[in-house]
DNA sequence: CATATTAAGTCAATAGTGCTGACCTATTTA
DNA sequence: TAAATAGGTCAGCACTATTGACTTAATATG
């Protein structure tokens, strides 16, 4: 982090931006809100993934391996084809990732006893450590920012999430049918 | 979307992974909700932001050059350093879209008044119309989810999205001091 | 006034991660 | 038995981010 700012150590001085016209006004009142929710979702989004960023960093990993990762540990025994359905992502992309965490050690697979063509991802011992020193970083974010929040607006937020997402991933997360797109 | 759809054709039969043992268990009760935020925000931030892409995708832009376009048209007059500090990039990415934005038509700049040095950006009237072209296509799913979730969860929707982004994405959201990390 | 600092720009190389399309092998299905 | 499917590989390419070095013009500082 210090790295990253005396990197940007020519930005250290904000200038606000001179005084400018105003944008065209907007008749909806609401506008503006909904219009902030571009904002709150970059930050925040930013913010929760640049935590994990940089503990993945270190390993020479990065974002879509932790993504794997990650649906693996909550989704043990899951196909690739299962993991490409979550993620929305090509075979080839997944293929990367995956064997370099299979390489690694992070990630364990056996075929299946019913269909012996599929291949049932698992993480290893390694593998679930990683994990979770990665969720520890985000969770540190995670934690404090409920606790500013408090039990009413979690449940808000999580409402707006689920809103915002297609069917699909809500029907992921709910465990109630296929994480593809409708 | 049909595109799409048919890519991913192999992946249209979600096969529920096979029981396995449950991870371990978790001391903390509250620890699924947290668990869950991973998930909330990588679906929610997925989604929103594939809506953009597609109307991006069209124009042979992407995801970077909407942030440009989006953080100019914000705050007219901006300074590149400005955006700089905001977005957290280096000078080099930045040129790379700033310059195919002006390239294109939708970024103008002038020089400073006080400081000649200056590079102040705005939109012109292309870029406000793709500006708000591209977010029609997310208004339509902030207001959808809103409207699902109500006032109250907006609020908390709010609140949480506040606390998980750093001081300088919310002092920049205030516009009450640096965007820069603190 | 001379020098140091700063805003912005350019160049080059590299890396992570996503895509397309074609093709292959082994297994399962019809 | 032939067709379909799970998974894998290959190759090429694109987007977007990084690093570091260097340059020019303008401003700040001593």
């Amino acid at each position: 982090m210090l790295k990253a700012k005396s990197r940007y150590a020519n930005a250290d001085r904000f200038v606000p931006p001179p005084k400018l016209p105003p944008p065209t006004p907007v008749v909806d009142l609401s506008e503006p809100e909904m219009r902030a929710a571009q904002d709150l979702l970059f930050f925040a989004y930013r913010d929760f993934t640049n935590v994990a960023d940089n503990v993945l960093e270190e390993l020479g990993l990065g974002r879509a391996h932790h993504r794997a990762l990650h649906f693996i540990g909550r989704n043990p025994g899951i196909t690739v084809s299962g993991l490409l359905a979550i993620l929305r992502i090509t075979k080839q992309s997944l293929a990367r990732v995956l064997n370099a965490l299979m390489d690694d050690g992070y990630v364990g697979q056996a075929a299946g006893f019913e269909d012996r063509r599929l291949r049932l991802l698992t993480l290893t011992e390694k593998g679930h450590a990683l994990e979770e020193r990665v969720f520890a970083a985000q969770r540190d974010k995670v934690a404090k920012a409920y606790q500013t929040a408090g039990p009413a607006s979690v449940h808000g937020f999580q409402v707006v999430m689920r809103a915002m997402m297609d069917h699909g991933a809500r029907a992921y997360m709910d465990g109630t049918g296929s994480p593809e797109d409708t």
